[in-house]
DNA sequence: AAAAAAC
């Protein structure tokens, strides 16, 4: 993939006119791929040692830019979805900078908050913990996460101890302020990550009231994935000045990912998703609904029929929702059925398949869904099924990642067209299973003996459908009539992964080292 | 039209 063209004569786009930005925004510009190792990064004995210890040694691209940039003390605006090494991006040079300072003291005084990192979801804000205290390891750093839905009382202790670093949930950090348990009066930095996510679900009186509570001198870091016309406001007001680091639009529509569409009958949906986990011998694939009940019936449905899964949505209590994360990432559950709750940020290693039982409503949110496949070099499936009443959400699934989705066929799964009336038919091939009631829903059926894995599976990539064009980035940040901002301007493209034999490895050790964190 | 997030 090559840099995004960005020409300052688009500059002048109709939804910048009410975007003006607080400072002129510097960019980088950087193309080739970069072939440094994070020990030429600047970074401490102590980190270098922690990222050994887990494997890694190269940066990815959005890591090597924004490692330096941060050290800097720059504010820094990332374009960058899930996959692309942003988190240990932002992580690492805060543990630096912070690490000038630390203390080995044991008295919480000595240990205020000094950096806060807000995330939308729960999962996330532990994902997002558990690297940094990882790469904190073998530092004096505390670190801690605090989420909503679980007990105030271990967090309130943790904190009063003193921590450091801070990821969290926006709701529950406040509601830890409100209590007086924290004070976020040291804070010396801030990330906001998924930034779009958290505006779209309505975070942005919240992280207001956060940011109230901050010093004002401080440095900031916010991660989006899109650049909506809130997001540039938000960048606005809460940025300093900041580079803007790119990186090319996620993996997930890139020929790693082969994407294929079944189109079915509705109420075959589900038995078609049965259906692909067992011709395919699925051990390790999220299935999206658009819908909290819809996951909680698939999964039954599913395991009801011999398959190890679980449901994970807004509905489910906390501790639900991390033993079904735990045990798909343990291995004990193989499908993972899920709301959008999963789509962003949830960074479950590699999974090589990502199915939608339902087309999201959101076309984004499509993207970002078989984002969970395909990562940091490896290939991956996203299949979906969808049914006629679904061809408009397909449309506009297609018209945003500009690529036509090649439209597979089920043998043994009758075209919902050529469906006889009345007639029920789901068998598969050879007709094993033909004359199967689909009409009872719920009711137990004998389960099916395991299939053989078949090896027919969806081609891979190329030949159908116009060449995927990255989506054209809103130039917002050219000031052309600012003469501070020169032209210059970063994109980081990901690159394949440094070590494609270790990569491979570590993806069928399932969650071994990785060359990227 | 749905999901997520504080109690």
């Amino acid at each position: 993939m090559s840099d995004i063209q960005n020409t300052p004569a688009s500059a002048g786009s109709a939804d910048e006119a009410d975007i003006t930005l607080a400072a002129p925004v510097e960019q980088v510009k950087a193309d080739e791929a970069p072939t440094v190792r994070f020990a030429d990064l600047g970074l401490a004995p102590e980190i270098l040692r922690a990222l050994t210890d887990q494997g890694y040694e190269h940066p990815t691209p959005i890591q090597a830019k924004a490692i330096p940039l941060v050290l800097q003390g720059r504010d820094v605006m990332g374009a960058a979805q899930t996959g692309t090494g942003k988190t240990a991006g932002f992580s690492l040079p805060i543990i630096q900078l912070l690490m000038a300072h630390a203390n080995s003291s044991m008295s919480p005084a000595r240990h205020p908050v000094r950096a806060l990192v807000l995330t939308p979801t729960r999962e996330l804000a532990v994902q997002v913990a558990d690297n940094v205290a990882a790469y904190a390891k073998r530092t004096p750093l505390r670190s801690t996460v605090v989420f909503g839905g679980m007990d105030m009382k271990g967090q309130t202790t943790i904190l009063k101890g003193g921590v450091e670093i801070v990821i969290a949930t926006p709701g529950r950090l406040l509601d830890h302020v409100e209590q007086k348990n924290v004070n976020l009066s040291q804070v010396q930095m801030l990330v906001m990550d998924e930034a779009d996510r958290m505006l779209d679900m309505g975070f942005l009186p919240d992280l207001q009231r956060i940011i109230n509570l901050l010093p004002k001198q401080r440095q900031n870091l916010m991660f989006s994935a899109t650049f909506s016309p809130e997001i540039k406001k938000l960048a606005n007001s809460f940025l300093n000045n900041p580079v803007l680091i790119e990186v090319a639009r996620s993996n997930a529509t890139a020929d790693r990912v082969t994407q294929v569409v079944y189109k079915v009958d509705e109420e075959l949906k589900r038995d078609v998703v049965e259906h692909i986990i067992r011709e395919r011998n699925l051990k390790q694939v999220i299935v999206f609904s658009n819908t909290k009940i819809g996951a909680s019936r698939l999964s039954r449905h599913l395991e009801q029929k011999g398959i190890k899964a679980s449901a994970i949505h807004g509905d489910k209590t906390q501790q639900e929702r991390m033993a079904a994360l735990d045990a798909f990432k343990g291995g004990a559950i193989e499908v993972l059925v899920a709301t959008d709750v999963a789509a962003r940020g949830l960074d479950i290693s590699d999974l090589p398949c990502v199915i939608n039982y339902d087309l999201p409503y959101n076309a984004e949110d499509y993207v970002h869904r078989i984002g969970r496949t395909g990562r940091a070099g490896a290939s991956g499936d996203a299949l979906s099924v969808y049914s006629d009443k679904d061809e408009r959400l397909l449309a506009d699934i297609e018209k945003l990642i500009k690529q036509t989705i090649k439209r597979g066929e089920l043998p043994g799964f009758v075209a919902p067209s050529s469906r006889p009336h009345g007639a029920r038919e789901g068998g598969r091939e050879g007709g094993r299973e033909s004359g199967r009631d689909f009409a009872r829903d719920g009711e137990r059926r004998g389960r099916r003996e395991d299939a053989p894995a078949r090896t027919d599976r969806a081609p891979r990539s190329g030949g159908y459908g116009p060449t995927p064009r990255r989506e054209k980035v809103d130039p917002w940040f050219l000031k052309p009539y600012e003469p501070s901002s020169a032209a210059r301007k970063e994109t980081v493209t990901p690159t394949p992964a440094a070590k494609p034999g270790k990569q491979k490895l570590a993806f069928l050790l399932g969650g071994g080292p990785r060359n990227n964190p």
